[in-house]
RNA sequence: GGAGAGGUGGCCGAGUGGUCGAAGGCGCCAGAUUGGAAUUCUGGUAUACGGUUACACCGUAUCGUGGGUUCGAAUCCCACCCUCUCCGCCA
């Protein structure tokens, strides 16, 4: 959510910056409901401040054993003005809501203009994609010649987009999560977490699911609004709804392991092959929540944190810049980490990294003390992959795979595997 | 699932219709005391929104959440959420 003083002071301002995503602010109407809240409002505790001050000097009048029915009759119709006030004034201000929380986040001003993935912006590369001599087989066919990669099972099971991993494979996959964890935990400081993988409507609308994108969410039947997490993202956040933090807690370094559920409504046709797209996957997530000053320090930081993973794996990788058009919803600039993938000839994304600077915070009510002014104030809040493990594991297969369809195990995932070096013989 | 208890400020904990944003304590901040510290004493210590883009002042809201009763609700009524205890069941 934006800074609604800035709405007031800067609608302008604030509508070029969206309208670089694309997003068309209607200025007029919302500076029309802002202008009506206003003088509703006012008019609406006038009236609660003559009840008040009414009904205490009913109190004080009985107390002192006076009639009171004179001060009765003053009051008689000041309920009902008020009450029809007051209900004006919640459906205004449910409205001004509504259009708040369907603003995206202001975008950083380093943040390359475009409509979409064309126009992003490379920053670096990593690693030399290997040369082969044969043809790369793509991950779909090298799952099915190991007997290790079944979508018709997982169809089975549950439908499409579903996957069954076994043997090896799923060895290999459990390896890779373990290594993630390790190296964030240990190296990179982050402090491990075990979350819900459900989660309530709340904390969706914390970290900006909600209210705009339902339709990507699994929900669950029943009488109560719980969803399964799209992401981790969305518990490690919510940690810090409705709290304020004392500064020595800063930064808070969280990362969580877990399965991520997302509906994919609106990809039909988009990615069918193979493991790439999935209603269920798992990943290791990070989340930063860091005083406003030091945010985008962090991004750079935990960007690195996701890095290093591609990197002891030896998959060679490229970071991007989101343009306007691609940045997601909550986030004020994102870098994508893209692996390659030798089947397509091509970097895929593999983790995405994002400073949501306050936006995510004043949705939660998520704060710090600053000792400077000795106030609660907004913290900053940051989240990445670090890294999604089943496209990790696509990349492991595809770069790693020898003519003969085996896998060779990365190095630093064999002392997780038990002499299995070799994935296939 | 059955029975019961409870949710109040950073924390603990009073408060059962009126002057309660809320006693008291702890914690925290400032000052006094001290050679310095501990102790002790004094004062101050919520957030959001609005009146004014002045931390001075004023108003409004906030005692789990949402409704209701009333001139007036932390206090009464209803629903829901959460926590705890006992029983049952269970990984």
């Amino acid at each position: 959510m934006l800074d609604p003083k800035q709405l007031r002071a800067d609608l302008d301002g604030i509508a070029a910056n969206l309208a670089r995503r694309g997003y068309r602010l209607d200025t007029a109407a919302y500076a029309g409901l802002e202008d009506r809240r206003k003088s509703l409002q006012t008019r609406v505790e006038e009236l609660r401040n003559e009840r008040n001050v009414k009904s205490k000097s009913i109190g004080k009048a009985k107390a002192a054993g006076e009639d009171i029915t004179p001060l009765l009759a003053e009051v008689e119709t000041l309920g009902d003005s008020l009450k029809q006030a007051d209900a004006e004034l919640d459906a205004l201000q449910a409205d001004l809501r509504g259009l708040q929380l369907d603003m995206p986040n202001l975008l950083h001003e380093s943040v390359p203009d475009g409509d979409d993935e064309a126009a992003n912006a490379e920053v670096r590369r990593w690693g030399e994609p290997r040369d082969f001599d044969f043809e790369p087989a793509d991950h779909t066919d090298l799952g099915a010649r190991l007997g290790m990669l079944d979508f018709e099972a997982g169809a089975k099971l549950a439908g499409a987009r579903f996957t069954v991993m076994t043997g090896g494979l799923a060895r290999l996959h459990r390896a890779l999560i373990q290594f993630m964890l390790d190296v964030q935990t240990v190296e990179h400081g982050y402090r491990e977490v075990y979350t819900p993988y459900i989660v309530n409507a709340a904390a969706l609308e914390g970290t900006g699911q909600l209210p705009k994108f339902g339709e990507d969410l699994f929900a669950l039947e029943g009488e109560r609004d719980f969803y399964l997490i799209p992401t981790a993202e969305v518990p490690l956040t919510n940690l810090t709804r409705d709290g304020i933090l004392a500064v020595d807690e800063l930064p808070l370094k969280l990362t969580a392991h877990t399965p991520c559920f997302r509906s994919e409504a609106g990809s039909h046709g988009k990615d069918t092959r193979g493991m790439i797209r999935q209603h269920q996957f798992e990943k290791v997530e990070l989340v930063q929540v860091v005083r406003p000053e030091d945010s985008w320090q962090a991004l750079e930081e935990l960007t690195g944190h996701a890095e290093t993973i591609l990197q002891r794996l030896e998959l060679p990788y490229r970071v991007m810049t989101l343009c306007a058009g691609d940045t997601g919803f909550g986030s004020a600039k994102t870098y994508d980490l893209e692996v390659w993938l030798p089947s397509e000839q091509r970097y895929r994304e593999i983790s995405s990294c994002s400073n949501c600077v306050d936006f995510q915070a004043r949705r939660m009510g998520a704060r710090w003390r600053n000792p400077a002014t000795g106030k609660p104030e907004l913290v900053h809040t940051l989240n990445g992959s670090g890294v999604a493990a089943g496209r990790a594991l696509i990349a492991i297969m595809e770069n790693y795979q020898a003519a003969n369809g085996t896998i060779e195990v990365p190095g630093v995932l064999r002392p997780y595997l038990r002499g299995l070096d070799v994935i296939g013989v």
